[in-house]
DNA sequence: TCTCTATCTGCAAACAGTTGCACATGTATT
DNA sequence: AATACATGTGCAACTGTTTGCAGATAGAGA
């Protein structure tokens, strides 16, 4: 059995569905750019197929379920919208700069040793994975203090 | 000079005013509870002021100065609205629980390491404080996996 | 105290995302 | 293939938050 198929199996035991929505939904993350909007998952799974419209809610509620799952990751870069990213490879955080907007993306191993403690500590299980984490650039704090 | 005088003549410096609706919000996060919604900031300006109303989007965006000076947190806490809190003291993070929507209170050290790291590696100064780390207690990791 | 102007406010419209509900459908079972 | 029901979808209304704009005002300078 395939990764896939395995996953799907598990899914389904779980209850879940796959429904043509989220098969076009998956197909649209799989196809469009690194971290898509839930709109540009509309749009794209309008280009790819004119006839067929998916509904914003449920676009949303599939991304939340994939999110879930763990398939997803969701994300905020300082827009005001969230993006969406597939899990798995590519793998990284964000320093997103809220003077100047910048995004840099840096080494995800930055972060194990918190998540390591948390388990410790508190027996918790955090999701960590392609986060972002705001604050100000190098060439942002030049000027930050009176003046 | 006080520190709040200081501060004030610090933020007059670089070209913010202090106007009364702003004394307002800051006079509720004062008195309120330490985690505001922008909507109990309201509600308790109506209640200490009744004549008085301040405009949701100017509560909004003192909110957002208060963080961008420095004085305010924003979080998210796993509910569909942001809680602000005023910074600089009861110094702390959060774990959300994505299961149970539980909320666990713990030591703010735990981000210190990272934050050192990410400003000696990138120059960045992470805005690391009163955040939320989302994921699953202890007991919603029972009967995660498939059965 | 008066003037000046960059900053701030209120309003209304817009936006991203969520929710309630009635209907539709994927999937297990037969 | 037909049945049955839990889960998912579309729609419309709603929530929390942001934005554009015109008029108001805090605070600096004369
Ligand atoms: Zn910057
Ligand atoms: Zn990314
Ligand atoms: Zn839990
Ligand atoms: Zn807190």
């Amino acid at each position: 059995m395939s990764d896939h198929d395995e996953l799907i199996h598990s899914l389904r035991a779980r209850g879940h569905r796959l429904t043509p929505q989220r098969r076009l939904v998956l197909e649209a993350l799989q196809h469009g750019d690194h971290h898509m909007s839930a709109d540009e998952i509309a749009q794209t799974i309008i280009a790819h197929y004119p006839s067929i419209s998916v509904d914003p809610a449920t676009i949303y509620r599939t991304l939340r379920w994939l999110r879930d799952v763990d398939l997803v990751s969701e994300t905020s870069l300082g827009q005001n919208h969230m993006v969406y990213a597939l899990l798995g490879s590519d793998d990284h955080h964000h320093l997103v700069c809220e003077g100047c907007s910048g995004v840099i993306e840096i080494d995800p191993s930055i972060l194990d040793p918190v998540r390591q403690e948390l388990k410790a500590r508190y027996g918790f299980a955090a999701r960590l994975a392609h986060i972002s984490i705001f604050g100000l650039c190098a060439r942002c704090q030049i000027g930050e203090h009176e003046g």
